[in-house]
DNA sequence: GCATACCCCAGTGGAGAACCGGGATATACT
DNA sequence: AGTATATCCCGGTTCTCCACTGGGGTATGC
């Protein structure tokens, strides 16, 4: 299956984010790109994806980068990979309705598989992985002592 | 998500083999191809995929063609796909497990929407939409009476 | 021995993914 | 005002895969 690169960086991006999102200072691109090894470039316009969906804000000049637009629990795995992965891709599905009878059959099979993964991807919020990720980094750093 | 026409066409493919399973007599790739509209040259393709994952039988020469070499009821969706859409693509997976924390978090939510997908696939098999097929068939008869 | 149908290999066109680059614009700080 | 900073927006490139086409080889039934 897929979830391609462009979804992954997307959500590491947005996981950075909810990091700062207490404080409310910006997150650069230069500086997420570093943290999750992603290309700058390739990031920037995820993250203008991002924007565009109402997911982060921007603000420009010296000083300037990332910030979550909304809270990290109001938004699910779901929402972001389909904004980033573009909407159109179920809006321009319906094609022509299957002509034979197991075409049919077939496609409500995979509209149930669909549906499945979906599912999977709204149980889980931004807070959701951030939170596990906050419990790893503390059972990691018990190993240290 | 995908289920790229391969899929597609190799699932329309098997469901028209259910159909002469019983008699034994093999079906020719362009009586496939033109019951269920696919291109024939492609379809060939798709067909000796099948042959290679044992899927199904290939008889040459003249009055040749494809029977299935299993029983429509042990043949699952996930079977085929998985021959289908190349096995290699879970195979070549492990890749440099995610650098970061934050990485296999997602990778793990990303393999629980996989294996919510495996499980919808496996739980049909050919038989099934076989069954289902012709019972619609049978109802779409009766608007005609 | 000839038509039939599978077999194999090779190529094409288009779409999307994953990038890179350059110049314009807005902002903070001095 | 001026400059460094960072986003914004327009491209282009390379690569892979999908969907599909084509040619010649090989086995089989009549």
């Amino acid at each position: 299956m897929e979830l391609s690169c462009k979804s992954e960086y997307a959500l590491l991006a947005l996981l950075e984010l909810v990091g700062t999102y207490q404080s409310g200072e910006p997150l650069q691109i230069r500086q997420i790109a570093a943290q999750q090894h992603i290309p700058d470039r390739y990031l920037e316009q995820l993250l203008a994806t991002l924007r565009r969906g109402g997911f982060v804000r921007s603000q420009r000049g010296a000083k300037g980068g990332y910030t979550l637009a909304r809270d990290p629990w109001q938004i699910s795995l779901l929402d972001v990979i389909n904004c980033i992965e573009g909407l159109d891709a179920q809006t321009a599905d319906p094609k022509q309705a299957s002509q034979t009878v197991e075409g049919t059959i077939i496609h409500e099979v995979w509209q149930e598989a669909q549906s499945a993964v979906d599912s999977v991807f709204q149980r889980y919020t931004l807070q959701d992985l951030a939170t596990q990720r906050d419990a790893r980094r503390q059972r990691n750093l018990m190993y240290y002592i």
